[in-house]
RNA sequence: GGACGGGUGGGUGAGUGGCUAAAACCAGCAGACUGUAAAUCUGCCGCUCCUUGCGGGCUACGGAGGUUCGAAUCCUCCCCCGUCCA
C-alpha cells in the first residue's frame, strides 16, 4: 500500500502511434495527456508537428502544447517546470497523468532532473560565437579544453552547440561540467511510474513516416509555413529548425521543388526516428510493444501494464 | 545493318596499368548527448578468419579469353543499354 500516485508514460519514435495511445489510455483509466514534446509547445506549429486535433482528442484534456511562440526559445528546464506544475495540477483534480514522450531530453529532464547549472546565456554565446568566427575552427574546443579538460574530452571538436554549453555553464556557474554533474539532480519524487515503449517493426514505420509526412502536405502543411513567414517570424526562428518548417520555407522562398522537399522531409523524419530509438533504448524500466499505438491488440496490453501495480 | 557513347560495390558516380575493397555523395546500420534536443555530433558500411592488427584469406568493377611481374584501367571476341544514321 503505497501513497504514491501513478504516472504513466507511453514512449517511442515519432509516428509510433502514442498520442493514439495516450488517448485510449485516457479514457480507461479516467487521464489526461501531457504532451512531452519539443517542438509542440510552440504555437502555430500544427499540422507539421502532428498535434492532435481537438476533434480527435475524443475530449480528453491535453497539456503542455503551445506555451510559446514560434520565435520564442524554449528549453528543458522550462519544460520540467511547466510540467511539474501540471502533474500538481491533475493531483489536486485526481486525475491520472499520461505522459506522450518524443523527446528523450525532456522526458529525463522531468523523471531524473536536471543538475545545477546556469540557464542559457545569449549575450555569453553570442560573444563565444563571434570569437570563434575570427578565430577559426579549433577555437571554441581549445578554449574549452583550457577551461575544463574533462569536458573537452568527451566532445568532439566540431560539436560546437556542446562546446559552447559546456563553455557557458565553465563561466558562470564557475565550476567544470563534471562537477556539476556529479554533485547530483533531483528526480521526480512521489510518483509511481509505468513506461510503455513502441517499438513498431523498422520498415513498418519508415513506411507509416512516408505516408504520414504526405498526408500532412495534404492538410495544408505548406500553408502553415506559409502564414509563419508571412506572420513575421524571422528565418533564424527556432521553429524553422524543426523538421519539414525548414524545407518548406527553402521551398516556399523558391529554392527547394515541393517534390524534393517532400522527399527530404521524410529522409529527415527516418533518422530522427532512428535517433529516437537510439536514446529510449537506454530508458530503463521500460515496457516494450513492438507495434503500433493505435493498434487494438497492443493497446490492449499497453492497458494491463498500466494498470497491474509493481511491488 | 552501321556510327558513336556507355556498362564500377544497395543507388548516383569518380577512377584510364601498381599507392584500389576501389574517391565522393546518398541510402542504411550503430552510437553519443543534463537548459537549441525534430537540435548537435561520432563511428561502421563486400564476405570471412583470428592471436582485433596501420593483421590474414577470399570475392569484386557486364561476360569470356589475352597482354603484363601487376588490369576496373590495355587488347580480342561476345552480351546488354543509350543516342544517332540506315
Amino acid at each position: 500500500m503505497s501513497d504514491l500516485a501513478r504516472l504513466v508514460v507511453v514512449l517511442g519514435p515519432t509516428a509510433s502511434g502514442k498520442s493514439a495511445l495516450g488517448i485510449t489510455l485516457a479514457e480507461h483509466l479516467g487521464g489526461e495527456v501531457l504532451v512531452c514534446d519539443s517542438t509542440q509547445v510552440y504555437r502555430r506549429l500544427t499540422i507539421g508537428t502532428a498535434k492532435v486535433p481537438p476533434p480527435e482528442q475524443r475530449g480528453i484534456a491535453h497539456h503542455l502544447t503551445d506555451l510559446v511562440e514560434p520565435n520564442e526559445l524554449f528549453t528543458a528546464g522550462e519544460y520540467r517546470r511547466r510540467a511539474l506544475e501540471t502533474l500538481a495540477d491533475l493531483g489536486r483534480r485526481n486525475k491520472l497523468p499520461i505522459l506522450t514522450a518524443g523527446t528523450g531530453l525532456y522526458l529525463r529532464a522531468l523523471l531524473e532532473g536536471l543538475a545545477d547549472a546556469p540557464t542559457r546565456s545569449e549575450g555569453l554565446r553570442k560573444r563565444l560565437r563571434q570569437k570563434a568566427e575570427r578565430r577559426g575552427p579549433g577555437y571554441l574546443h581549445r578554449l574549452l579544453a583550457r577551461l575544463d579538460r574533462e569536458a573537452a574530452d568527451r566532445i568532439a571538436s566540431r560539436d560546437t552547440q556542446k562546446i559552447i554549453r559546456s563553455i557557458e555553464i565553465r563561466l558562470l556557474a564557475g565550476r567544470s561540467v563534471g562537477a556539476i554533474h556529479r554533485s547530483g539532480r533531483t528526480g521526480l519524487e512521489g510518483y509511481e511510474v509505468r513506461k510503455i515503449g513502441l517499438l513498431p517493426p523498422r520498415a513498418a514505420l519508415y513506411r507509416r513516416i512516408d505516408k504520414r509526412v504526405e498526408r500532412m502536405i495534404e492538410a495544408g502543411f505548406i500553408e502553415e509555413v506559409r502564414e509563419l513567414v508571412s506572420g513575421g517570424v524571422p528565418a533564424d526562428a527556432k521553429a524553422f529548425q524543426f523538421i519539414g518548417y525548414s524545407e518548406l520555407r527553402a521551398h516556399l522562398d523558391g529554392s527547394l521543388e515541393r517534390v524534393e522537399a517532400i522527399r527530404q522531409i521524410q529522409q529527415a523524419t527516418r533518422r530522427f526516428a532512428k535517433r529516437q530509438i537510439t536514446w529510449f533504448r537506454k530508458e530503463p524500466g521500460v515496457d516494450w510493444l513492438a507495434g503500433f499505438g493505435d493498434e487494438s491488440e497492443v493497446a490492449a496490453a499497453a492497458l494491463r501494464i498500466a494498470q497491474e501495480s509493481r511491488l
